[in-house]
DNA sequence: TATGAATGAGCCTTCATTCAT
DNA sequence: CATGAATGAAGGCTCATTCAT
């Protein structure tokens, strides 16, 4: 598929010859339905939105302690990061991309806010549970939470680190920001 | 000079032509000092190590303790993000572009080695001064620190963030850190 | 339908696909029916004769002088060039066409014939009835006869000559015709 | 020559590989020189606009008479036709594509406005040298004149006429104009 | 008949690189 | 050192045509 290729080449290295070729298809076949390259990165960013969707693992949607949310979200990183590191850097070259091309820009505005609100709303529900700090500034936990989630994956696959490295960093970086929102932290 | 343009167009979107042109001369002689576009990006390479090297704002070279070197690695960080973004966005660039080709992967993995060796002698520090827990793996805490950063980095050029919400995202970054790795965590 | 689209895009920007979508239908359709884009345009070639035919405004079919004859030839052409400008656009079109097909060639030269050996007993007619001067050389005042009015079509549509001004040009090509061939300018 | 092609296969038919071969040049440095097929037409029409321009045969620049002007006009329009038919196929194509493109559009629009004002001019000289009846209305003449004269070349061309034909078509379609202006007809 | 899908051929254009001056 | 010109290779896209349903 076109995302293995991308995964593979880049975006901008991306040959709409090849993804045909890859495809067992012909160069004017693809024209066919995605009429241009711009159109076939849609389908991508589209197909990689559904993909994301289908995070493995999340232990069967029961209403879970905002602890365990915020360790669920480091952990289901860490299994894609290890099962379909693709995803990854097809998601680093699309927040490249993000930034020369307005509409990839939307799409990953989207996803991103999607996210944030996501976390925003977990950091809200353990301080009611009392189980994090009222101190800590919701939106910035958040941002730094983002920030730390999106560098492991970043630094995990530039960096070629290998599985043990990648699950001791995920561990690691999940049991700090349960120690830096906790109780414990008190200031 | 290529370097915004890697910035502003990403690498693959750079053209020795445009480069040329920017730096106002003639194709062919833009050839003439790099012979091939290899030898340009080798070129932006070396001159942004340079510039990497002049981070500004590092207190008078003296020693410090462990807990400041941490706290500074950050504020550095934040600093540059602020005054010279499209050093990180390069810094991005070239990170993708090592995944793909070793002589950039090389060049990458030394630089990331180089500042992994830093993170580690401070977190040691930090241990023989007694500031930092001693139960910490350090490789990993590094791995997690350096994720955090770069994290920091690509987040905040990807996602837009604002002065503001950098600097906040920086200094409660740091503050994670500092407890993580403090002795209040001690487990 | 197919003429509209080569009198707006030209012979050459015909496309196939354009046609189709024009009438309805499918893109394979269109080549049901014209299983070749040459078979097309000989469909458009023959539509356009029997448009041709259908000049409006001849007046009963009742035998008249040639002299009425020779009007009616520059105001029939009048009427057509205001009631369906594209009908000529069509047969410029064509016209150039037929300079590089033979085919094309072919049905305008036999176009050209039929008109040539009207307009030339046209002019015999004038002679025997004495009203046109016996001086002409009957082919070389036809030729000229069609020229005129050919460059009256051309010269309208390309000039974008307003409805009044072809009109005008019209009474006035008939006018001069009339002299011209009238015993007036015996000589 | 670009412009042979053009009157060999139409200006749509105008392939850019085509012209640089013929050109005996690469591909690309046609592209070079001429950026985009468009500017390629326009370096055609402007080359074409010059050689327009050196009519032979105009006798050495005196003034003459109204009606040896007038004669000239025809007479030159012969001479072109026989020598150069090329010249005139390109016009004709540009004419045709000056109803679709706005660019090319002026400057037909230019070239045809600054013959009708040298046509305008040679009229109302007749009229005031007392050679051409006073009741013609000139912008009328004009028109038809010109429509007259480019008939006569799309009738050649597209009608095949023989270098014969073309001189009597020439000389006649002079002597109707002579004719029809003149005195004789006077109403 | 009608159509969605597929395809080969070709065209314009871009780009890194080379070369003569 | 500098440059205008030239070039081969390749890429995205179009289009008439074909084919299975």
């Amino acid at each position: 598929m076109a995302m293995d290729l991308i995964a593979t080449k880049g975006f901008e290295g991306l040959r709409f010859q090849e993804v045909a070729h890859e495809a067992g298809i012909n160069n004017a076949t693809l024209s066919y339905h995605f009429a241009t390259k711009e159109e076939l990165i849609l389908g991508v960013m589209e197909h990689l939105g559904r993909e994301m969707q289908q995070t493995p693992g999340r232990p069967a949607e029961r209403p879970v302690s905002a602890r365990e949310e915020l360790r669920l979200e480091f952990e289901s990183v860490g299994r894609l990061l290890l099962k379909r590191p693709k995803l990854f850097v097809v998601l680093i070259e699309l927040s490249m991309r993000a930034m020369r091309d307005p509409v990839t820009g939307n799409a990953v505005n989207m996803m991103d806010e999607h996210w944030r609100q996501h976390l925003t709303s977990v950091i809200e529900q353990g301080k009611r549970e009392g189980i994090f700090r009222a101190g800590v500034d919701t939106e910035t936990a958040a941002t730094v939470l983002m920030a730390q989630i999106k560098g492991l994956g970043f630094h995990a696959l530039t960096g070629k680190l290998k599985p043990r490295e990648i699950e001791r960093a995920i561990a690691e970086a999940a049991r700090q920001a349960e120690i830096w929102l906790g109780l414990e932290g008190e200031t």
